[in-house]
DNA sequence: TGTACATCAGTGAACGCGCGTTCACTGATGTAC
DNA sequence: TGTACATCAGTGAACGCGCGTTCACTGATGTAC
């Protein structure tokens, strides 16, 4: 009767479950942000039966904890991709400047184009919350917290920004900033269509810009 | 064998069921979040079965909803009270500036005073939220967004704030503030004693005073 | 080159849990006569 | 003032669900001799 051709353990010996598993859930993460990595569901598009994940993961929490750091580095090389775009002009101070935005920008613009990944990336895991571990970083090696502290000393270098006012500034330039990627992805300014999102984006900056 | 007092039917015709289930599940959500409104739990601190939360609303989500309601009152009476300390000098720029700055530390130290609260005000339902809703305002009848926007229009009256700048810098302000908010609750200065978040506060405040 | 064996990444079944929600019901209360 | 009755706020039991996690296991693979 059943001439089907099931194949006999398929999966067996999955040869790099880890890192598929790890692929899946973040995935799920920027579907449906940090709740819907469902260890269940991950093990289930895996092809995997429930229990194969604890031989890679210690639980479900500590398979999250791996996609939030993914989902840091993603944010990452956004704002790294978004420093590459910028076009150097040579003028020192107009150069730490645009690279010094572009941290805003690509901040929120990877806020706005991947929601999910974004909320997973900053669902603290209560303890674990370290924001210069290398499993957060991308290409230069930097976290997106590193990134916006090196275009801020890249100001006081270029002579932007006074020394004095240096300390500190990180928490004012990511208050401005991360409050608007929340208000554009969560907030009432959800709706809003992308220019004018980018409109107050360039406001935001601007004030972060002569207010800093 | 069992001369124990039992009062059967103790809580039979409550009186006032749907108040007290508010209530209850405004404790919860104070203590834990929007996550920790569990219909389950409210109804047993009730002393209730668990159905019986059906006669009067049509679902979790929608006690949550009242609850979301609720948490924004509670913001708005926070703001308000912050306003209410404020003395006036008489001279109007500088009033209407003192009431301005007023909505933003009262925004974060309710937040920290309350995060549970704060989170579950800002757990949008999807569709219902409204931002003008009625239910989530507090004395003045004025909504936390309200009354931001209300503290901007004092300052144009005040001609601190020149009206083609006006429009729209109600989102600058709440992107600051909010942030702010996140970082001191969710985020890395968590952990930030009471004297330095209040520095970083003012910081931000006059960022956007001079950024606006 | 062949064989014995330890390793360990997977399986299958089950666990206990707590959730939101629905069902048919009961009995105290308020109202009409 | 007393009685019949409709109302409706509560009960108790159960539903199906999906979750994270644990158990004892199996059998393909790599290694040592």
């Amino acid at each position: 009767m059943s001439h089907a051709v099931v194949p006999e353990r398929a999966t067996y010996r999955h040869g790099d479950l880890a890192r598929t598993l790890v692929e899946i859930a973040t995935e799920l993460a920027r579907e449906g942000g940090p709740d819907a990595v469902v260890l269940r569901e991950v093990t289930r598009r895996a092809g995997v039966s429930p229990n194969a994940a604890y031989r890679h993961f210690a639980s479900r929490e500590q398979l999250l904890a791996v996609v939030c750091d993914a989902a840091q580095a993603a944010l990452a090389a956004a704002i790294e991709h978004e420093q590459g775009e910028v076009e150097l002009s040579g003028d020192r101070a107009a150069d730490a400047r645009a690279l010094f935005r572009a941290v805003g920008t690509g901040y929120v613009r990877f806020a706005r184009a991947e929601p999910g990944l974004f909320r997973t990336a900053f669902r603290v895991p209560a303890d674990l919350a370290d924001r210069a571990a290398p499993a957060r970083s991308a290409v230069t090696g930097r976290t997106p917290f590193q990134l916006l502290e090196h275009a801020l000393d890249g100001l006081v270098a270029a002579g932007t920004l006074a020394p004095e006012r240096r300390p500190g500034a990180e928490f004012l330039a990511w208050s401005a900033v991360h409050g608007l990627a929340t208000l554009l992805i969560d907030g009432p300014l959800r709706a809003l269509p992308d220019a004018e999102a980018r409109e107050v984006a360039r406001r935001v900056a601007a004030m972060v810009d002569s207010g800093l």
